[in-house]
DNA sequence: GCTCACTTTGTGATTTTTCACAAAGTGAGC
DNA sequence: GCTCACTTTGTGAAAAATCACAAAGTGAGC
């Protein structure tokens, strides 16, 4: 005679009748370790699970030392329940769990407390039991999910196919974001078309950020595009964005090496008008960071480009023949006569702000040749003293002749 | 019983009569010492008279030499022939001169190199009675070329006034430009709109730019536009450009104290399409040369304000709060709390490339001032070892928010 | 008026960079 | 193959910038 009933009405009233049937406190996860639901048990909890109801999801160490420790890998491999021994690492009690699947994926997962004695069978049973029946309710929550995630979707892409807003529109999306706050419009791009798998381990990485809060997000081929805010001040966004962006792309690179991942952030913006400029900005970004690799690799932000931001407009109009640099000219075509590297050696001169040691370093060679060849590109043009705008604007006009428009 | 005729068909069949009236050499010139018409006269001339022929004017320095000296004007002042010793320095052999004046304006002058004899009285009423013939022909060719360059201004205001050209325009600019020549369109602002008598003196000065070509010239309130090209090789074009225009501008400082002109110099152009666009960025560095005069004391060309060409954009964004710099921001904010000067000291420290002891030198503080402030700096934002392009756009930040719109 | 935190200036030791000069390497043209 | 002009590397002396540390100055807030 099962314990349970055949169905329930929603996945809190499941947790608590497994919670009574089994005497212990129960949490429903869905496949991302959000808390789905959880039973209401007055004692004999522990931190970890006051955190995951506190958070709305499991805490970030909690999955991670269960990920590394195997046990996570074994509750979905075994399909029935598992005990686990206390993690006090990490603040976790002895519990048992049962992962909720349908034909291989993931749903969920069942999560119960030990009490002061050990699970019975027979309340493993009673787990077992409610995982069949959670599985149900999953279904349909997780059909719902997709449904809505997939109409969020087609509505982002839609809103940033056009660079105005139609009135409707922008009603909506001033109702997903909160106002007066700092957006960003961030692109993941990889080396191929992301995947529906792949797109499912992004979102899941994505999930997982603590420092940003999610507005919206979209597929566009090769990029997952993200509108989202810095959960920080706005005083400091920036340098919270900063040290975030590295370790997300970081951390990204190590998860998904084989589709080199690679950020573009936009400005940031508060008015829903701005989303399809800030998707441009991001996009620039990540295309800029695609041709000079090396020179923007710590540059996720568009703040952070500086003006490279003006490369592709400079590398248009030299294009058209309406822009040339007569120092830079006349450098590269001594370049060519002579076999030398005067523009290579005045551009990382200028990048490294004319530490000679460095720009050595860079170029594999001996520092007196660097002198060597500032004296001799000084000889050829005038730009002994020039100052930074002078500089800049060459060090741009070399920029923008090896940025190929084509590709 | 006059030794000449009342009137001669040409001033070159004058200064041939006057030679032979005199038995000594001839050469009429107008106000611009631009060679009229001389005597053919085998023997006994001079250097100077020879590189006057030969240029088809007398050359700078003599002229120069002469106003020093005094002695020019002490012919336009007398009205009658001066005799006026040699001067071996500048090759000016013996000589007489009279100046060619219709109501105290002057036309031109008269010269006669002095033979082994010196001049008689009745020689000096020669050339006298010559000035008086040669008025009547000289007023008549000043008031053509008045004439002809006022319809010319009137053509280059035409053709600048918009951004297009007409067929007709077009056709009549190829046939005053030499093609393929790198021409550049060069502003002279000054503080006042310019005088009549102003732009006289200013075509006089241009007139006698010998690195220049001027193609065409006209007044604008208080610009003077001037399209030239240099008379260099295309391969050194800009070099001898910039070294012209340094010295140019510091003629035109020295003559026209109170007018404070001040050069704006396009990039160079090969077709007259560019022309308004040429007039647009020769404007363009005026206007930021006024706003920045200490910044850009030596940029004269377009080419030389470096990414200054972008700050009134940048400005304009700003104003329409499209665009701020986080960096700058914080700074900003830190100075007004705490009376600082750290925007002022991190935007000469990028100015002078990180030279702490020029930014010491040009604030008037102890360079450990400098590096102190330059450490807080680092502290607040994470500029430490920011390359090049971050560099100017932020440097670019401070500039446009000190550009003023309005004015 | 006093305190305290912050800023500026001064001094000399320490480190780094630049410079002059020599020597060796490179390659195009005869 | 040789020459010659140009380029690169190496060495140590000379010059310059940076640094730590002390002392003096400044001003807001109590």
């Amino acid at each position: 005679m099962p314990f349970l009933l055949k169905s329930y009405e929603s996945l809190d009233t499941l947790a608590e009748a497994i919670g009574q049937a089994i005497r212990a406190p129960i949490t429903i996860e869905n496949r991302h370790h959000q808390l789905l639901a959880y039973s209401t048990h007055p004692d004999s909890t522990d931190p970890a699970r006051i955190a995951t109801i506190i958070g709305r999801r499991v805490p970030e160490a909690v999955i991670e030392d269960l990920w590394e420790s195997g046990i996570l890998q074994e509750v979905i491999d075994q399909d029935e329940p598992v005990v686990i021994p206390a993690r006090l690492a990490v603040g976790l009690g002895e519990r048992a769990a049962i992962v909720i699947k349908q034909h291989d994926e993931v749903l969920g997962y069942i999560w119960s407390l030990a009490r002061t004695n050990p699970f019975s069978t027979q309340e493993l049973a009673i787990l077992q039991e409610g995982a069949t029946i959670a599985k149900k309710l999953l279904m349909t929550i997780a059909m719902h999910e997709r449904r809505i995630s997939a109409e969020l979707e087609r509505f982002l892409l839609d809103v940033l196919a056009s660079p105005t807003l139609t009135d409707a529109n922008r009603e909506r999306l001033n109702e997903l974001a909160p106002i007066a706050v700092a957006s960003r419009l961030t692109v993941i791009e990889c080396a191929q078309p992301i995947t529906p798998q792949l797109a499912e381990r992004l979102h899941y990485v994505l999930a997982t950020q603590e420092s940003i809060e999610v507005v919206l997000h979209a597929i566009d081929g090769q990029q997952l595009l993200v509108w989202h805010y810095m959960k920080s001040e706005l005083s400091d966004e920036e340098t919270v964005l900063i040290a975030w962006a590295e370790r997300f792309e970081q951390l990204l690179q190590d998860k998904f090496s084989e589709s080199e991942p690679r950020l573009g952030i936009s400005r940031r913006f508060f008015e829903s008008d701005m989303l399809y400029a800030a998707a441009e900005e991001a996009r620039r970004v990540t295309t800029l960071r695609r041709k000079f690799p090396l020179e923007l690799s710590t540059s996720r932000a568009f703040e952070q480009i500086g003006i490279y931001q003006l490369v592709p407009e400079l590398a248009r109009r030299i294009g058209l023949r309406l822009e040339t640099h007569p120092t830079v000219e006349r450098l590269q075509h001594y370049d060519s006569s002579h076999q030398t590297e005067l523009v290579k050696t005045l551009e990382w001169y200028f990048y490294f702000d004319g530490n000679v040691k460095r720009v050595a370093a860079h170029l594999h060679i001996h520092p007196n040749t660097v002198l060597y060849r500032i004296r001799r590109i000084e000889e050829l043009t005038n730009i002994t003293q020039v100052s930074l705008p002078e500089r800049s604007m060459i060090y741009l006009a070399i920029k923008a002749g090896q940025y190929r428009l084509e590709d």
